[in-house]
Parts: structure tokens; sequence; C-alpha cells
DNA sequence: GTCTATAAACTGATAGAC
DNA sequence: GTCTATCAGTTTATAGAC
């Protein structure tokens, strides 16, 4: 059926709602906001939508559908595991403005409505997932050390973003949110060169058995200074 | 001047608005609400307070005072840089109710009133300079690689509480809270025994050289498994 | 300082013509 | 499906007695 370029209006209402759920949260709008900015009739209204749960639930669904595959793809591909978490964690995102999705976890009439807070937590426990996986991958290939348990810096992960939109609002600076995000980069950084480092001294720890003689420790990596970790 | 062991009907409508922002934000509370929470009649409301900022602004500069000197103790006296930031991130945190000051900055009325927002701002500065001191320390003392930013790792373990709340609500779910914690404290536990093994290494190097004779490499250093760190 | 009564405004929701 | 008109219920805010 052809819908021609015009949103119809029930589409105009869910997307008033949801950008209005996005800047404003969904206990602090109020149906006559949705319907003055979806231009829609009063009475119209009503005939699409009655109240404000159900054209609520279509914006939530909407919106996780909208940005869950921009997360997931990141998380897949071609490259290495370190790259997809870099990219994921240096994504670009406008900080001032928070997560549209994150967001609604403050919100009281949606932290208590069940219906509410499903789309939400699943689209969390799939990005979770998927950075589960992802790390999973770098811990089978000997990338990241073993006291590091794969759900615990997915969910550090998600946390970081969550919370940096936090910080970068609190202060109006969305240095704040980049901040977070480099800080958990530069932890992971350190943990995959610390497991590389101990992985090269096993190398040469074998070939100095099987070569039978005696081989210097690099002196390099004695003396190494800060970390610096390679392209 | 006594006042009493009862709250003031002043203090009360403060306490009422103080609560209803932690569970509703500010702008889902309505006067009506404040009113009837604090049990101050209609008229008494608006000889203490002409409208909600009034009472916004006290409440929300309470609710930092309160909450600051807990977090900040944490993170001095006694003890090592290392023992400040676990208590700091393992302190009891009631996960699925949120943080009383965080929760406001997704507040569209918090967030847009620079008048508002200042407490909390500041709240969180301090907390995240505390945590920067801290980290500072255990950097000169070489217990974190210099390839480590004090600021940003300060930055990050404010955004993993925060962004921790948000996890643990939309899954309905502590554990998720306390997963995002661990995670940054399991980093940070690889990151200094990361520095503590370069260390040792340098000073057997040290020993080497003047005795100068070869020592042989430690092997619990070459055989580590999964790195497995001190109580 | 506190209370009751009341005014003024607004909001959510429905009915019925087109 | 959409519009206008309208109603009922609430909410904010003020006035004035105590």
């Amino acid at each position: 059926m052809y819908s021609g370029v015009m949103e119809t209006p029930r589409d105009r209402l869910v997307t008033a709602m949801s950008d209005l759920m996005w800047e404003r949260g969904h206990a602090a709008t109020s149906p006559r906001e949705v319907r003055e900015r979806s231009t829609v009739g009063q009475g119209s209204m009503y005939h699409h939508f009655s109240g404000k749960h159900p054209p609520a639930l279509a914006a939530l669904e909407r919106n996780c559908a909208d940005l869950l595959p921009g997360s997931l793809e990141l998380l897949e591909g071609e490259g290495t595991p370190l790259a997809w978490w870099r990219a994921y964690l240096s994504r670009d995102r406008d900080a001032l403005r928070g997560c549209k999705v994150g967001r609604l976890t403050q919100d009281p009439e949606v932290a208590s409505d069940p219906e509410l807070l499903a789309p939400v937590a699943d689209a969390f426990a799939q990005v979770r997932g998927a950075l589960t996986r992802v790390l999973s991958q770098a811990f089978d290939a000997g990338e990241l050390p073993a006291s590091l348990c794969p759900e615990r810096v997915a969910a550090l992960m998600s946390a970081t973003i969550q919370g940096g939109y936090v910080l970068a609002i609190a202060a109006q600076d969305p240095a704040l949110f980049h901040d977070a995000c480099q800080g958990v980069l530069e932890l992971l950084d350190v943990a995959s060169s610390f497991r590389r480092r101990l992985a090269r001294l096993r190398r040469r720890r074998l070939l100095k058995e099987r070569m039978g003689r005696r081989l210097a420790t690099s002196p390099d990596l004695l003396n190494a200074g800060p970390l610096v970790l390679g392209p």
C-alpha cells in the first residue's frame, strides 16, 4: 500500500511522542504536547490512540529498532575484536542530548511499567550480548588476560557510555563523555598489551629452551616507560 | 534558635520535594504532590515558596550536601589509593533506585536550568576531583602505568557508577550495576599488577647487573596463566 | 503562620457533524 | 478519518478569616 511522502497522522503522533520522550521523558510529556507537535486534531488523536500509553509503547519500540542496528553493526564484520570495541566506544555520539533509550530508565513511568521497560531491557541486553561475544573472541585469542570476565567488561562498556552522558550533561561539556570512553579504552589497551608482552616473554622462553642457550631479555621490554600501543 | 524534634513546615516541603525529585524527577513532579506529601496546607505552601523552582533548588542543594561527604570520606584517610578506589566502587548502593543527584541530569527542567544544574555539576566535579587526586597518588607511586590519565580514569569511575544504575534499572537486576563496577576494578587490578610486574623485572635486572651474574627469569612470571590478584 | 473557601485556568476525554 | 464544540474533573493560585 502506497503511503506517499507524507507521514500518516498515526506516524506523526508516534514521531512526536518519540521526540518528546527523548527530550523530556515519558512522565513529563503530556498528551497535549504530543497533539500539538504532531499537528493532529484533538478528536483525531483519540481516534488513533486512547491515552498516552499506546503511542508511548509504539514510540519506544521504534526508537529501539532504529538505534540497535547502528550499534550492532560496529561490533561485527571485518577486523579484529580490538578494532570493534574501539569503533564502538569511539562512535560519535551527541553527548549533551543523552541516549534515546537509556534516558528512559530514569523515567518513573517507564521504569515502573514492565511493558514499557521491556524494549529498553531488550535493547541493552542485545548490545551487551554483542559486546560479550566480541570480548570473548579476544579472550580466546589470548589478547586479554583471563582474570577479566567478558560479561563484566561488556557491562562496563555499556555503563561507561550511559554514565558518560550523565557526566557530560552535568558539566554541560561533551569532553567528559569522551574522557570516560577514552578511559576504558586506555585500560583495555593496557590489559591487551600486557597479554601481548607476556606472550612475547613466553615465546622467547620457549625459543631459549629449544635453542639450548640463554637469550638476553629484550631491554626495550624492561625499560618500557609509558605503554605505547600500536595503531 | 531551638527548632524541636519536629521538622518545620518549610523543611517538610523541602524534604517532600527532595524525595519526589529522586523518585520522579523535577519535571514530572507537580506542586500538588509536594503539598500532599509534606502535609502542609495549600495556603501555607504558597506562604513559604512561590512555585516549584525555589523548593526544588533548596532540595537539590540539600541532596548534594547530604551525599557528598559519604563519597569523599571513602577517598581519603588511612590506607592506599588502591584500597580507596576499591572501597568507593564497592560501596553498597541501591542499584534499582538510582542516584539522587545523577538522575536529575536526565530531567529536562533541571538540565536546561543553569541554576538547578549548578549544584549537580559541582557535586560531580568534587567527586571527580577526589578520584583524580587518589589516582594521581597511585601514578606517582608507580602503581599504575603512565599511559593512563588520572582525569580520564576518574571520569570512567564516575561514569561506571552512573551508567551501572541505567543498566540495572533497564534489566531490573542489581547484578548489572555490580558487574560494571567489578569490571572497572578488574581492569584497574590488571593495570596495577602490570606495573608491579614490570617493576619486579626492573629490580631483578638491576640486581643482575650489579651482581654481575645472570639471574634466571622467574618461572612463575613466565608461566603466568590467569592473573591472580592479591586480597 | 496556618487554615478554608473560592476563583481562574487548563487538561483530558467524548459526542456528533462532515 | 478528521474536525468543532463541549463537558467534567483537576490544578494552580489567591483572598481573607483566624
